[in-house]
Order: C-alpha cells, then sequence, then structure tokens
DNA sequence: GTAATATTTATCGTGTGCGATTTAATTGCG
DNA sequence: CGCAATTAAATCGCACACGATAAATATTAC
C-alpha cells in the first residue's frame, strides 16, 4: 500500500493542491449556506420576503428602533448593502427610516404596525426549518457553535 | 430560579420565537461563508480572481474540459449563475467554451494554457486559508463533514 | 470659534445567485 | 419517418454583497 493511500482524509485536506471544490471546506460553507436559503425560500414567499429581509426584520423583532449601524454590526452588514435593503422593507411597508434626534447623521430604523404583526406569521419558521434539518436540537446548537467559532476565527471585523 | 432561566440553549434554539440572528444557526452559515470570502479575498486578487472564479477553476484544475451541467452539478450553480461566470472567465482568458462534438446542445469548458497556468500561481492558498483558521487539518475535515452532513439533509437536490 | 478630523449613511459600479422563460438540439414513441 | 416531450444552455430581471467614494453631520484641536 502506498503512502498516498493510506494518508488521512486530515492530511489530505492541507496537503492536496488543489482539492476539488467538494473537499474544500469553504465549498461546504458555501454550498449550505445557499441550500439553506433554499430551505427559508418557499418558507418566506408567502410573506412577500427575501432572506436577507427576513434576517433584518428577525433583528428588529428582537430589538426595534435601532441605527443603520448597529443593525450592520448584528448582521455583519455594511450600509452601502443595509440601506438598499432597507428601502425595500420601507416600501413594503414593514419598516420606517427616521433620522436621530440628537444626532442627524444616523438613521434609526423602526418597525411599522405592519412589521411588528409581520412576526406572527412568520413564528412558525424555526420550527419548520428545524424539522427539515432532521438533527436534534442539541446537535444543531452545538454546529452552529462551532461554525461561530470558526468565523471568529477568521474575524478581522 | 425560572423555567426560563434553566432552559438549555438548545431549547431555547428551537422554542423561542423569533431567535436574533446571532443565535440562528442559519445565520452563522450565512455570515461565515461571507467572512470565508473576505479571507480569500486578498490571496485571489493577485490572480485577479474572485472567489466564484477561484472554485470554477479548482474544479477545472481538478478535472478539464467538462460541460456546464456537469460542472453546475459539482458547484450546485445552475446554468443562469454559470455561463455569465464562465464567459467571465473566458474574457480573462482563462477558458475556452466550445460545443461539444456529437451533442450540440452541450457546452464544454476547456482550460487555456494560462488558465493551467495560474494553478501554480494558486497552490499556496489552501494552506494560507487553514492557517488562518488557526484549527488543525483534523478539526477541519471534521467540520467541514459535519456542514455536508446538514446540506445532505436539506438537500432536494 | 473655526479648521481639521472622524463618523454615519448613501451612492455607484461590478459580480454573483436564482426564478422564469426562451432557444436550440436530441430523444422517444407512434 | 414525424413530431411531441425532454434536455442543455442562454437570456432577462431582481436582490443582494461589497469596494470605492461621496455627502452630511459631529467631534476635536487649537
Amino acid at each position: 500500500m502506498s503512502m498516498l493511500a493510506i494518508k488521512s482524509r486530515a492530511t489530505y485536506l492541507t496537503e492536496m493542491t488543489p482539492l476539488p471544490p467538494p473537499d474544500m471546506l469553504c465549498f461546504a460553507l458555501y454550498s449550505t449556506a445557499h441550500r439553506m436559503q433554499q430551505t427559508y425560500k418557499p418558507l418566506l414567499a408567502p410573506l412577500g420576503l427575501t432572506y436577507p429581509q427576513y434576517l433584518l426584520l428577525s433583528a428588529l423583532w428582537s430589538e426595534d428602533a435601532r441605527t443603520v449601524g448597529a443593525l450592520g454590526r448584528e448582521l455583519q452588514l455594511e450600509s452601502n448593502t443595509l440601506t438598499p435593503l432597507i428601502k425595500r422593507l420601507e416600501s413594503k411597508g414593514l419598516v420606517q427610516r427616521t433620522r436621530d434626534t440628537g444626532d442627524d447623521r444616523q438613521v434609526r430604523v423602526t418597525l411599522t404596525d405592519s412589521g411588528r404583526a409581520l412576526q406572527a406569521e412568520a413564528a412558525h419558521i424555526p420550527d419548520c426549518i428545524a424539522r427539515e434539518t432532521g438533527m436534534a436540537p442539541d446537535d444543531l446548537t452545538r454546529l452552529r457553535d462551532e461554525i461561530l467559532a470558526l468565523r471568529n476565527r477568521l474575524s478581522s471585523t
């Protein structure tokens, strides 16, 4: 048996150059994140929301009336992404954008009644997603934390 | 101590509605995948490549001269994404698109000399990324496989 | 108090992803 | 053979992400 044949997959992961995409950790993240969005799509379509829009509303449902900057820190997005996203939610009548009293540079994003009402219509989604993964809650939490640990190691922000 | 206070995080993950984004598994995937692309960016910039372009070339470096459909199955992308992506690589002179002899519907994507040469210039990248994660090869492989297991459970394709 | 600096958000251009549809070619079935 | 059904790519439109930059306001230094 050759040396190559007995190499562990772990060794293979760092030594082979280049790996095909299916073996790359980055591709696992990339393709699974996209698949997750596909899983959300049929659940969000009845609410007329995209996945990033749902994330932004989830942030506001947890804590309303935050500035663009504060939302960006939570969602890890910059104003060049957030401003158009928030404006689309505003045009749907779900949020309102108002200049902060005291600091006119800041824009505060606030849920409308309609935006708050949507929370109830979205309440079933987390359970639906958990069910689709077919994984135990403990496993989901553990995997989430391992992925976040990786993100934090890559973190420049 | 209230019942709520002693709930495990796992219970919390499925019971609280809605979770704030930082607690959502989907958001861990979403934000970590984006962070990973940010990590690749300075390594790919000298080669003039974006991250999806690098993925496509990696696929071809593993197995050249494949059809759009075959590449799509590997990268989990449809022709509406792939066709423009491949055309941008073609305009950089890295790949060539030719109609298949025998089935004129299929387009075969082949590396040019220049595209093949780029493999050597990208050879250091996997190790750079592995180093940036600060994780042991075994851990990287295990995490990759857990993420892929999740993707496969979500898989409709 | 004012000029320099910093902070916050917005704007613009490019490159994805993807739903929906179209075009072109092949296959299957009588 | 003849033609409907299928398949492979491409096209179009929309919504992100993000680098680079600009515009507006606030803070700091002097």
